[in-house]
DNA sequence: TATTGTTATACTCTATAACTATA
DNA sequence: TATAGTTATAGAGTATAACAATA
């Protein structure tokens, strides 16, 4: 049994959700729930300022970032495949309209001819940064109930919940 | 320009994404990619333990949590689609399905005969039961290296963002 | 034999638009 | 006219399996 302090001065007795105004009831202390209702604002601001006017979704931003993050070392579609969990003919469909798009190239390794070495072109480079920018911007308004300090502590924990591995 | 304490004790300056090993970079202040990625966890768990064994997609257990905690009051189609920031078809489908399932029943509104009065059934209860017994274990394993504090205060900054409204 | 990446295929989920029945 | 809910249809995204090239 979690034993929980009686005293919760913050929140009320019954939580209702954000819309709607439902009884959370036991959904209050899930987290995959509580993950899931803070992912709805970050997808709204994301499609609607990124995605809409820059034309890209989500794992391509991502995977645009990473490229250009580890530009320095050999990045290759199953190491991208790994760090976003999904598979790799998932990576390969996202690579072909980066590719398509001109915002990232793929070179056949040199010493692994197997593999793909994937670089982000200019074009993709100068896309990432407005997406980031925009990005960055959107995450201020959001987090903009929270204090300098909490949203540090939210990062980092949620970087602890990321980092767990599951049996 | 945010300014940013210059001591950061607990992090390493570039953070690796927990799986692939690559660089985040400006990744790891993103609000969007950080729960993503705690999210990866949470859905693995959520399939293996209550997905696969009770057959039971996220949505379907919210919508039957939902509609248990808020059985004195009328839940409707459009109230649930609110809170879940779905569109009322999808919600008619799920709520087909649970209803073919024995797992809820949709009576028309007394007062307003538009209306779908949804209630859950004692399968139901029994199912939802189960997979809350379930995710609450696996909450346990996956927030194992958080103190009782930091759970605590994840949730709720986590709930701080799920109320924010995005203009 | 094992691994990287692709192609082929099918499935799940979600969205939009058009419809009905009530108000 | 407006709203609750459904049906019809199409699209986005993802997964599995089979394959080709390389190790």
């Amino acid at each position: 049994m979690a034993s929980r302090k009686t005293s919760r001065s913050t929140a009320p007795a019954t939580d209702l959700t954000p819309q709607g105004g439902l009884a959370e009831g036991a959904l209050r202390d899930l987290l995959g729930y509580r993950l899931a209702q803070a992912t709805i604002p970050t997808t709204k601001a994301f499609v609607e300022r990124v995605g809409g006017p820059l034309d890209l979704r989500p794992v391509e931003f991502t995977i645009l970032q990473l490229v250009r993050e580890n530009a320095a070392v050999t990045v290759t579609a199953t190491t991208v495949a790994k760090a976003l969990a999904v598979t790799t003919p998932g990576v390969t469909i996202w690579l072909d309209r980066l590719e398509e798009r001109g915002l990232v190239t793929r070179t056949r390794g040199a010493v692994d001819r197997r593999t793909q070495h994937l670089r982000i072109t200019r074009k993709g480079q100068e896309l990432v940064s407005s997406a980031l920018a925009l990005l960055l911007e959107a995450d201020r308004e959001i987090l903009k109930h929270l204090s300098e300090g909490e949203r540090r502590i939210l990062l980092e924990l949620l970087q602890k919940v990321a980092r767990t591995r599951i049996g």
